[in-house]
Order: C-alpha cells, then structure tokens, then sequence
DNA sequence: GGTATCTTTGAGTGATCGCTCAATGATAAA
DNA sequence: TTTATCATTGAGCGATCACTCAAAGATACC
C-alpha cells in the first residue's frame, strides 16, 4: 500500500548529526542539511518535521552513542577504573584517517550555544550531560563496591570532575587536532583516575 | 572642526561584547546590536566596519580584560601558586547580583562556535588562548625560579592542564548558574595547583 | 492496466539577514 | 551668521533564512 522510503533514515540522520555537530545549531542552514543528506526541503520536512526537530533528533542520536561508547568501554575491562581510564585516554589518541577525529561534545557545544532564545536545546543538551554524569557516578559507587577505591570519595563529586576533565580534553583536542599535548592531558587525566584506587586493602 | 561622537566608544563596545559573549556570533542579529548599544546600523557600521570586525574587536577586548585579570590576581600575591589558586577559585565562586556571572571563556566559546566559514574568528580565539597559556607557562616558570615547584615539572604542560581546568570550570559555572558543585571543582583544581608546591626545601 | 495511496519534488513564500547611502543634523572654524 | 565637515539617520537593498504546497512520481493492491 504506502511506498517504501528511498532514503535511508538512519544515515540521513547520522549526515545531519556530523553537519550540526561540525558547524552548530545557527550555522547550518537547510542548504547545508538538503545537500549532506541529498534530500529536497519538503523531504526533510515530511521526515524530520523542522530544522529544531531535526537537531533534537541528532542530538538524541549522539546521546545514545556516547552511552554506548562508554558500555562498551565498561564490559571490556573487568576494573571500572580501568575501563574509565582507558575510555578517558581515548580522547587524546591521535587522529586516524578514516576516522571521526576527536572533537569537543556536541551536548557542551549545544549547551554553550543554545541561549535563552531556545531554551529547549539547551535544557535537552543539560539533561543529557547529567545523565551521562550519574552513568558516571554508577560507576564510582560500583567501584566503591567493588573495593577499587575508599568509601570516603563522594561519587556525585568524582563524576563532576571526570565529566569536567574529559570535556575540556575534547575541547583540547579540536583546537589541536589531537596533538601530543591532547595525549599527554588525557593521560594525565586519566591517571588521576587511577589514583583513586585503593592502595592495598 | 569635527563633531564629537556622542556615544561612548568603549561603553558600546562593552555592550556589544557582552551580547556576543552570551548569544555567540550566529546567533546575534545586527537588531539585536542596534538594541544592545543604541545605535542605527549606519552608525555601526561607520564605527565598527562590519559585524565580523565588531566581533574581532569585542575578542581583542575581551582578551585584554583577561590578561589584566592574571595580572591583578599574580600583583595581590607574593607566591605564584596561591595566585594562580586563587585565580582558579575565582570562577567557582557563587554568583551574586550584578555582578556578571561566571560564563564559559568567550575565546573557547568562539573557537568551539566558528568552523571552517569563519576562520579568522577561529585562528584569532585560538591565538588567544595560546598567548593565555603562555602567560600561564611564565608562571610556572616563575615559579620553578623562586623553587615554588620544582623543576622536574614542564611548565608548558602544566599549563596546558591548568587552561583545561579553567576552562571546564567554566562551563560547568555557566550550566549551573555557580552551584556549589561548580565551587567543589573549581576547589579541587585549585588544590592540584597548590599540591604542586614542593615540600619542604 | 487501473486505481488508490503515499513520497518526492523544487519553485516560491514571507521574514529576516547583513549592510548601504542619500538625506539630515550638529558642531567648529571663518 | 555663514559655511565646511563629518556623524547620524533609517528606509530600503539584494541575499539568504526556514519553510510550504500543488504537482508529479512511484509503488501496492485489485
């Protein structure tokens, strides 16, 4: 009865989520979206609703991702501490042709650019990153469980920090292009992960 | 001969600053400057060139006004390290009314905003933010000479970590309005800056 | 093949974008 | 007061913005 979609949905929606995340929320206009998805205006529109709609989307996309990212980052290791530090050296690797390159979240440059006049891109990008900051604090009580560091360690607080220091590396690393510098911050960071670990029993 | 301007230069460059410092480039419209500074857009453009030259001019100042604030905080104390702690502090702490709340650096905010399209308002933020960390750098090293640190420590990479502290501190400042979350991690980096101070002689 | 149903098309919508310039206003020198 | 000089004004420029919709195209069912 209804004809299929010619378009495939899901790597339309993954152009328009590397487009926004490269150029941001204002700068992308729909020329820019009809071309990287190689769709015409009423397309995307039947599809995808809005411009806004359309980033809410990507943004939720992106979203997924990065919590998938950090599973798998998490079932890899058997240490969580192991696992956090890896997933935070990450950050800081060298950029490889072929792959996406290291670049600042697209939920923090959503929250950044995202002002009063749309609050709901703003307010979607902040629930987003508190989110991703309690899978943070899930794991620092796992690992508190699991006896890797002390009781005494407030994991709300540690979770702040970790959200804070793999941020400003992401950031690092677009300025650079994932330079030696990116590498040695993350690894710095990454120990002071580490360190957290409880010296003997 | 020539009539005096009859607005403030500088008093409209303030405000203009401001607003592209909340709203980003893309965002602010030539009427929401015309509004911010009360001027018609011919004066504007008899004063400032361009909404691209305003801009660049707003980050000139912008960075100058930081530069001074480094300066203040290193003339108002004998040691380096509580200085550069006391610096770091600085942007945890609570917002209170009128002053201007702690938002994310506008230099970071630009680099992260302008892509490829715009890359004089890129290269310029990220000259910025170097000449930053190279004053940041001299810091360190001041402090390696008065045998604050110690000189196994790199100051360039002390510096890097320390702009990448400030930096999250910031955004995490401008998402939660100055909670005291923001106050706890601008707290903790500070300590990492003083636990560089080597003990004893 | 015929028909119904749904998608795609792309020229075109009004609004807003950054920006211009001839006209006007205000001052300082003559 | 007159005149020269420059700043300010604001209607309006072409371009681009996000977006729409009547027409055409493509499939599924009969």
């Amino acid at each position: 009865m209804q004809r299929a979609t010619p378009y495939d949905r899901n790597q339309a929606l993954k152009a328009a989520q590397d487009l926004f995340w490269r150029k941001g929320y204002h700068a992308t206009s729909l020329k820019d979206l009809e071309a990287a998805l190689n769709m015409k205006p009423g397309s995307i529109y039947a599809a995808f609703k809005s411009k806004h709609a359309l980033y809410l989307n990507c943004l939720e996309r992106y979203f997924d991702e990065a919590v998938q990212a950090l599973d798998e980052r998490l079932a890899a290791s058997p240490s969580v501490l192991d696992a956090l530090a890896d997933f935070v050296r990450g950050f800081g690797k060298e950029h490889l042709a072929g792959e996406t390159p290291v670049r600042a979240c697209m939920l923090v440059k959503t929250a950044l650019e995202a002002t009063e006049d749309e609050p709901e891109l703003r307010d979607r990008a902040q629930a987003y990153l508190r989110r991703m900051r309690e899978a943070f604090e899930a794991c620092f009580r796992k690992a508190q469980d699991t006896g890797e560091i002390s009781e005494d360690h407030d994991p709300a607080q540690l979770a702040v920090n970790l959200q804070a220091d793999i941020t400003s590396i992401r950031i690092e690393a677009q300025q650079t292009g994932g330079s030696m510098t990116t590498a040695w911050l993350a690894n710095r960071k990454a120990q002071d992960v580490l360190a957290l670990r409880q010296t003997a029993q």
